[in-house]
DNA sequence: CAGATAACTTACCAAATGGTAAGTCTATGT
DNA sequence: ACATAGACTTACCATTTGGTAAGTTATCTG
């Protein structure tokens, strides 16, 4: 019953797409990774450009439940950060890919970018609303929170996709790394967060 | 006087692959964009490859002049950190390339990353020995060094080069907003770094 | 059993890609 | 005047790329 090709071909083309870039995977290549031809792809998704697309709705949906459950828990305060970092971190250590793939198109943009754009347009407004009203009730340090999004948002993204600059510190970006990686960076956000 | 040829190629593949990408970029492209043939490249650069280590080294170059006047500058404590982060950001408004190139570079190794590599590596040891003194001085909070830079590090650049994710949050990435986001990072470092 | 449909494969193909070989044009030194 | 070398261009070329067309095989349906 190999109607699960569909998936395993989103499986792999996410990995590729998210570790190694667009333009550098091509459909030859995947279709060898999978043990069936270009064409197996191209008869469930009739281009590249929509095999893209599909790729990225998997990496919506995988980001979502992710940090879904991070992002609706009734925390408050700074313990709400910590969980959503950890989240992220844990992501990050299972599935690079994805995390590289909303990288990739973040950057890219291009036509595709719409679903990931607006369903990152929903987290990060209800996250900006979370942040400004830790602000208000005094948890927070005030700052603007567009912009305190934008540094959590890189500085958590960074750690966790930056393999080659953990090696430039002289860090191997093994598991444990990334653990005391994840412990500091909270830290480190705590710090610039939490009002005195 | 067209010896200056050489560097033509050399500034517009370095915009490409900077902001472009290695794989996205066509000798054939860059050659149209400077208006020659694309053997006139291959004369110069026996490679694509031999190209984008050239490359990497006039980025190199470039990031080493931009940062080098505040990493050795003899300010102390938050002060020197705010003098790179505004330098920083001067080039990501100047050259954006330069620092898509240093991410593009860091992310995917390869053979050619040496260079970048090391010469990152000398600036970053600097800066670890940098903050560790500051800490040693009780200027800055106790936190793991080389894990806090990856945080600046990463927030830095992810502000300064991620302009998708900026429209995701409602902010258009002009020239105002990037003088803004520099001012709330520096904000933002200064209530993680110093010490009450 | 006939035929339709899903899930492929084999056979192609035009365009683009990185690269080679050989020629052309110009300046310069002898 | 002439050879030499530098800075290219014109002509090719093999491979790779995304994509089309036409089978083939198995399964389900009337």
């Amino acid at each position: 019953m190999p109607a699960q090709t569909r998936e395993r071909i989103l499986d792999t083309s996410l990995a590729a797409f998210g570790l190694r870039g667009y333009d550098s995977t091509s459909l030859d290549e995947l279709a060898s990774e999978l043990g069936i031809t270009k064409q197996a792809i191209l008869y469930h998704f009739s281009s590249k450009e929509h095999l893209l697309n599909a790729t990225i709705e998997l990496a919506v949906k995988e980001l979502g439940s992710a940090l879904g459950g991070a992002s609706k828990s009734q925390a408050r305060g700074f313990q709400r950060i910590e969980d959503l970092v950890r989240a992220t971190f844990s992501l990050a250590a299972r599935r690079p890919e994805v995390l590289g793939l909303v990288r990739l198109v973040s950057r890219q943009g291009g036509s595709a970018s719409g679903e990931l754009a607006s369903a990152m347009s929903v987290m990060l407004g209800e996250a900006v609303r979370f942040v400004e009203a830790e602000m208000i009730a005094g948890r927070f340090r005030r700052l603007e929170p567009r912009m305190l999004l934008l540094a959590v948002y890189s500085a958590v993204i960074g750690v966790a996709t930056e393999p080659e600059v953990m090696r430039a510190l002289g860090l191997e970006p093994d598991l444990r790394s990334l653990v005391k990686a994840r412990r500091e960076i909270i830290e480190f956000l705590r710090a610039a967060l939490v009002a005195d």
